[in-house]
DNA sequence: AAATAATCCTGCGGGC
DNA sequence: TGCCCGCAGGATTATT
């Protein structure tokens, strides 16, 4: 399940052998995604250059100088260099063709899209109103204080609500909530600004890491390999309820908040 | 404005 | 062995 970490190692990963390549054809296997891909948007990339590979929130930004191409993994993309020929499997739905190798979308549950933009991405209907990047200067302690005021729902929900901050997801909020101390049930608007300043850290701390390790994975992007071995790292409370907490051994608790599993430890998020 | 529910889809684990 | 069920999950959309 792509989290912001995932979608921007993918991005590092295809970065290097898409920048400046040519998409000479395009096959589209299954249009059913979450929202069904174009029928002309192998007409429209074909023969194309590609200028850059960027990152808002989730959404991967394939940029050409008539367009951009806007690819979200959603809960089970991903994307693969295949070498030209290699049969597709079952859920192999997309395949970008350059001149000697083969971008492969792969998506089983389909929640992920394809979407063909002209001009500024940043006006897409499905980008013009996200919150600001967690690793960009703009989100911190006080911004995160000023954005919640106004919001008594649960902080948990509040940070995964792209409206106050992108790409935080079930996993990380749950982690960075039990980094910073604060229970995943507290109303937003009733956080300190110590609090606040914490979260914010936790936030970027726990990202930034995934990143990190997720460097090791990019030598996956290039040949044929499996399956990308990312994120198997361990995790301090998520799906770990009922186990020792890493740090004070007091059993992590799982609660139910808006339709989603959180988890916290009641020794180290008192409250 | 804010909160809540419904929705898309497949894979997987548990129970029997 | 295999079926049914519940659950998992990002994010939009509709509804209250």
């Amino acid at each position: 399940m792509p989290e912001l970490p995932e979608v921007e190692t993918t991005r590092r990963g295809v970065a290097p052998t898409l920048e400046n390549a040519v998409i000479e054809t395009v096959t589209v296997r299954h249009t059913g995604l979450r929202w069904p891909i174009s029928e002309t948007l192998a007409a429209v990339l074909a023969d194309r250059r590609v200028r850059k590979v960027e990152r808002r929130a989730k959404y991967l930004l394939v940029r050409f100088d008539h367009g951009t191409l806007l690819i979200h993994l959603g809960m089970s993309g991903s994307l693969r260099f295949v070498p030209p020929g290699t049969p597709p499997t079952k859920h192999d739905h997309v395949d970008l063709h350059l001149h000697d190798t083969v971008l492969r979308y792969r998506d089983p549950r389909r929640f992920g899209a394809l979407l063909w933009h002209e001009g500024d991405p940043a006006t897409h209907p499905l980008l013009a109103r996200l919150g600001p990047e967690p690793l960009e200067d703009a989100f911190d302690g006080d911004y995160l204080y000023r954005a919640t005021r106004t919001r008594r729902q649960a902080i948990k929900q509040v940070l995964m609500d792209n409206h106050m901050v992108v790409g935080v997801g079930n996993i990380y909020a749950n982690e960075a909530l039990f980094l910073a101390g604060i229970r995943p049930d507290r109303p937003a608007c009733r956080l300190g600004t110590e609090e606040t300043t914490r979260l914010a850290e936790a936030i970027r701390g726990v990202l930034a890491r995934a990143i990190d390790a997720g460097g090791s994975t990019l030598r996956d992007f290039v040949g044929a390999g499996g399956e990308p071995g990312y994120f198997q790292q361990t995790y301090a409370v998520y799906a770990r309820a009922g186990e020792p907490c890493r740090v004070c051994g007091t059993p992590v608790v799982q609660i139910r908040q808006g339709q989603r599993s959180s988890f916290y430890c009641p020794g180290c998020q008192p409250c």
